[in-house]
DNA sequence: AATTAGCAAACAAGACTAAAGAGTGCTAAA
DNA sequence: TTTAGCACTCTTTAGTCTTGTTTGCTAATT
């Protein structure tokens, strides 16, 4: 294992090259960090350092860079999480404190407020939708053709859709099928509305398959629907030098752009409500260059959705940590 | 005025010069346009349409390249608008068929075809509010402290939001409430909701301003609400020549994430439906570097939203403007 | 055994030069 | 008015040299 020094000159090394996105020398860290050895004991640890995977060279004679291992050695041993100032904790609460009626909202004002204080572009995508359960659908006839249905879950999420009929609807007909859907669906998480149920309806409710297909079919829609996502602070991530590479901001755009890797990327991770993705750790190509730190977003054990920031590697992960553990203490009542 | 040789030759340094992003030369032109002179006689047209500022040189010898008032007399003057293949008119008739519930979803599909056919990035925005006329508005209790509000209006739009009270609510309230607004706000266009309006409604409904006050201010949220813009296909412009330029592929991310710009551009314009600003002529400084084609996107004369197709100065306009027309005329029904 | 001083070697980055190639503008002739 | 011919301009690319940074190694020191 690491002696004390390695781990010093490590953490010196990562932290040195968050800051500068420069290959860090030897000589640099001594001067800014007071490590009591020489600049020649600190390439020895350095070249050890290199030879376990922890950093890389990008020639022979330059500085060293921290590699994915490396940094994730740093995220898992040495990363301070109270990295956070009172003037963002001030910020933070303000920006939290504003009322909103729908959990997509708040998952929004988070996500932007993390891509305000981190400087990172973020992307934040609602609950999922396949395990919640349906507290209440309600159908509201909006014109002899038209109708509005609401669906409101457990988590209280709320999904509305509207339905167009080819014939003429009247009030007692819309009441009679919000019966049956209630009945059948109340209570139920969404991934149950498989074929049988919705065979059921059909024969429950025979007396026209021109109003029942369209309700059950745009239901089924909505529900199955993937979460939108959201972006936040797409050109901040324009500011840093690793952008300066063409081919880095190109791809950058191109993920951003790809939403289905962006959902996934969201969704998966594991128990945990803080998940960090170091370039190629996340085994997709097009994420080589990029680390994603995903945090679910949760009120007790009710999902309200997941915000991932994206970044350079060279992410601050000890600030970006900090302000997500801050956030997640805060939206749970701790003072 | 320009003669007709004069004419040939604008045109046909612009189209080599949408094709190929490179300067054009005398002699490229006289090869792929059977102009029937010399390349010398060309240089001298090129001279003069230099000299009247239809043409820039990017140094002393190099070829031509156009500028923002050489693109305009093309796009006014010279510009095909039938520049549309059969597969092109397959690939959007099969798009546009596409059922759906909500006018918006039909601007966004818009766009997406749009932004496929053309290869360039689409910015659109809903309907514009103020001038809508309110048709109904419908309350609908979802629990005992929380309702939605539907409202719809006459070219179709449907707005929906919730409101959550302090205090428990009952069914009737809701009713009364639902009353009272329909008769003081159906026929009215959004914009006429005003302070005595307000004041009148408060006046009215005095048993309880916990109740009515978040009714009346969630309403006039949604209703000011700007719409939202929808982006499609934002890194395919990094396909293209010019977004090799870091400080243009900046720009380009900056103009997109700011709103305001763009709902700036996508609501100004003048009464055609279709409205073109190259570069400069858009008086933005962000966008003197990009061209911006509008698209009126409406059925009979019902507004349904504006698309706008943002590219380099070096767009393909005829095509743009091409599958615009060809969209719009699909969209009122012609064959 | 661990640390350090000292120094040669590697290499990037920038400045400068030279040569090649593309394209124009002008002059004079058709 | 058009064209041929040619000098001139300017970009682009490659090549060379210089400078400065940083390493890795060796040998001495603690």
């Amino acid at each position: 294992m690491l002696d004390d020094r390695k781990k010093q000159v490590l953490q010196a090394i990562i932290e040195e090259y968050i800051n500068t996105a420069e290959p860090v020398s030897s000589n640099s860290i001594l001067q800014k960090y007071d490590l009591d050895c020489s600049s020649a004991t600190i390439r020895n640890d350095m070249a050890e350092l290199e030879k376990i995977g922890f950093l890389d060279k990008p020639h022979t004679s330059s500085g060293r860079v921290p590699s994915a291992k490396g940094y994730r050695f740093y995220v898992d041993e040495l990363l301070k999480d109270d990295n956070i100032s009172l003037e963002e904790i001030k910020y933070i609460s303000d920006k939290l404190e504003t009322k909103v009626n729908e959990i997509e909202d708040l998952t929004k004002i988070t996500a932007n407020t993390i891509s305000e204080v981190t400087h990172y572009t973020t992307v934040s995508i609602g609950p999922k939708t396949e395990t919640q359960i349906i507290k209440e659908i309600k159908f509201v006839l909006l014109g002899s053709r038209m109708m509005l249905a609401v669906i409101l879950t457990d988590t209280g999420l709320v999904k509305e859709t509207i339905i167009k009929f080819d014939e003429d609807v009247t009030q007692k007909q819309i009441e009679t099928m919000n019966y049956m859907f209630n009945n059948k669906l109340k209570g139920q998480p969404i991934e149950k509305i498989d074929r049988p149920l919705e065979e059921y309806l059909y024969d429950e409710m025979t007396y026209s398959v021109n109003v029942i297909k369209p309700v059950i079919e745009q239901i089924k829609k909505v529900l199955e629907e993937d979460n939108k996502i959201y972006l936040e602070g797409a050109n901040r991530a324009f500011e840093l030098p690793e952008f300066n590479s063409l081919e880095v901001a190109k791809n950058f755009v191109n993920v951003l752009d790809t939403k289905e890797l962006m959902a996934d990327m969201l969704n998966s991770g594991f128990a945990q409500d803080i998940n960090v993705y170091i370039g190629e750790e996340s085994e997709k190509e097009e994420l080589k260059d990029f680390s994603i730190v995903t945090f679910k977003h949760k009120v007790g054990n009710k999902d309200l959705g997941t915000i991932g920031i994206i970044g350079p590697k060279r992410m601050d992960y000890s600030k970006v940590i900090s302000v997500m553990k801050y956030i997640s203490k805060k939206l749970n009542g701790e003072k």
